[in-house]
DNA sequence: TTTAATACATTGTTATACAATGTATTAAAT
DNA sequence: ATTTAATACATTGTATAACAATGTATTAAA
């Protein structure tokens, strides 16, 4: 009972701080779409799936936070790699004032 | 464009954060519904509508996180006192280890 | 006498994570 | 040689939960 409440919270958590996670990581570095997903599990310890990926980033992509360009490989299928716009450089440094504040408010 | 997107993250982390401060507020100090609002926006500069708050309450009772208890009036409308349960003081815990671990990885 | 504040609650809408499903390509395992 | 797993993209349907809107009552102030 516990449990499951614990793990939709957790769920409900993870709405609010995955778009922040996805333009920090691709702030450092540009990624393809299934290379975020390893990256968030790599260095934030959060596990999305890629059904959660795709439209996040066609969301933040509509949103002008995220422009993209296709790369081809020598093999394989190729890759739409993102980047930060302009705007989404400030819109993560908003983002990161907006959870400061929440957190101050935790005990 | 951007501030659009910026309100509706607010919206979605709140979801994961309100439970959170929810708990805490009642640790301290059991309140009712209509107090719970106000303590929101004083103590934690959270603003929420009732047709959040008592929704959320009645699942918190439902998962055993709480338990109420009506207390009659001398005058005006009956109020009903919400208290955290063992669970739910179990519950509070594990969800600010959960947030720390994740607020680790901002920055 | 009306308005605002207090106090509860429900209904419909919207946003978004996730499971499931689908299309392709390539490398490894049987 | 054929199947399986991993890579890489994407869409559709479902569930959760905040919020606006609406509703019922009571009391105090304008």
């Amino acid at each position: 009972m516990k449990e499951e409440f614990l793990k939709n919270w957790d769920t409900q958590l993870k709405k609010g701080v995955l778009p922040l996670y996805v333009l920090q990581i691709l702030k450092e570095k540009e990624c393809y779409g299934y290379e975020l997903i390893q990256e968030l599990k790599l260095s934030m310890q959060m596990e999305v799936t890629d059904g959660t990926i795709y439209p996040l980033l066609i969301r933040l992509m509509k949103e002008n936070l995220l422009t993209h360009k296709w790369v081809e490989q020598t093999s394989g299928i190729p890759r739409k790699y993102y980047k930060l716009t302009q705007e989404g450089i400030e819109s993560l440094k908003e983002m990161k004032v907006m959870i400061s504040n929440i957190i101050l408010k935790i005990n």
